[in-house]
DNA sequence: GCAAAAGTGTTAAGCATACACCCATGG
DNA sequence: CCATGGGTGTATGCTTAACACTTTTGC
């Protein structure tokens, strides 16, 4: 299947869909939107597109992000790819492949709708019903490859505004692993990794309204955490 | 862009990548094949085909993965989505996005060259010279992702047959990330994590000719390392 | 003063590292 | 008996985990 036979090859459409994550009020939440046209009217979806000609799967991705999220600037943005899926009966019409990357906002903007008619909400965890597509599995591989690059890499800091206090980035680790952490050992251990925050000079900001004002930090230039920051021991015979 | 306008999107031919990895005589090889025609005719490259229409991008994979290896079960063999490419010149003729898979093979079959005429052969690691299209790149990111899955993952028995001694599991580690290990210290820690590797009751085997005859094992039920076991001191400054 | 949130200190247990050393086999 | 590879023991140092305690703010 080296050669190039016209014949030999199937026309797929490409798509992309996206699980755009943030945190509000401390509790992992999702950006959907609702689908005005069969099949799965009127249900909730991710968020999505087709990829067009002349663009790569992340360019389709970040124009798409853009749209629903409808922020000017999203460049700065974490967007990653998950993984792609292409069972051939995801959708129910044509074979369409969709390629579903994983994106990261720090404090939710509240507008969005974006350029098509559909309506989009941030929906928490918890609460979101089943979902066109095979979108329940997308999203659950979301959240599960989230959770284990929170181990290993920096990526939470991708969840917090430029500036951010020690408590604001824990506080991304509980909501995504669903467990508290200990304060001082948490502390300890984000200001013993080399890279991982820089301390603001001057800055300090009040958090719950009360209490001592927080120290501010900006994320480091490390994108690997070594050690790990292991989750609360989930007991060791998996499987 | 939730509609289904048939004049909405393109059509792109999906394809599939091999990064079929196995270790030989202690070092790390992956397939490749020889190119026949245009474009990089006479190049080397990852094996690899289009998706059939009936067909997932797993099931595609699987298929030529046996084709490739002339094989006749690969069922048990361990085959993993890595990424999709998409860039869209990354085939001068035309629009062709591919899904990239890693697969790991215990103690390579020697024959193959499989269903078409092209050649195809081992290629230790360090031997692999530029290969067609950017399968440089996704050859190079298999093998950032193998080596990163070891760390906190069952994955080395993939590359080892029924039944193994440590000492060869080790060689996977060895091979995968280039460093040396502390024997003492790897078997304990690999026999600490419960169901990663299991006793074979009688079995003893001699592996260099010379040397105590080792004991043998079989791969456990657990597919996850906790805590992980991570590779020497690359120091913590990780840029 | 009290509650709330940030931040510091301390201690014990567990794990990793780096070795020294013994065992079994082929030549 | 020596080289080679398998296997055991052990001391040292670091990381983690658990929790007591102090500081600074709003009410």
């Amino acid at each position: 299947m080296h050669g190039y036979d016209k014949h030999a090859y199937e026309p797929f459409a490409v798509t992309v869909d996206l699980a755009v994550l943030t945190l509000r009020a401390g509790t992992l939440h999702v950006l959907l939107v609702e689908r005005g046209q069969e099949p799965y009217a009127g249900h909730w979806a991710l968020p999505g597109g087709f990829v067009q000609p002349d663009e790569s799967a992340e360019t389709a991705a970040r124009r798409e992000l853009a749209e629903e999220t409808g922020l000017y600037d999203v460049s700065g943005l974490h967007l990653e790819q998950l993984r792609t899926y292409s069972e051939p009966g995801r959708d129910p019409r044509m074979r369409v492949v969709s390629v579903a990357f994983t994106a990261l906002l720090p404090g939710a903007p509240e507008a969005h709708g974006g350029s098509d008619a559909a309506q989009a909400r941030w929906v928490a965890f918890d609460a979101v019903g089943p979902l066109a597509f095979d979108h329940d599995r997308i999203l659950a591989d979301a959240r599960d490859r989230v959770g284990a690059k929170l181990e290993y890499s920096c990526l939470a800091t991708a969840f917090c505004p430029p500036e951010f206090t020690l408590g604001e980035l824990q506080q991304v680790y509980e909501a995504v692993w669903g467990t508290a952490l200990d304060r001082p050992n948490f502390r300890r251990k984000v200001l013993a990794t080399p890279g991982f925050v820089e301390p603001v000079p001057g800055g300090a900001r009040l958090t719950g309204g009360r209490g001592k004002p927080a120290a501010l930090y900006r994320a480091g230039p490390a994108t690997a955490l070594h050690p790990p920051l292991l989750r609360p021991t989930r007991e060791g015979r998996p499987a």
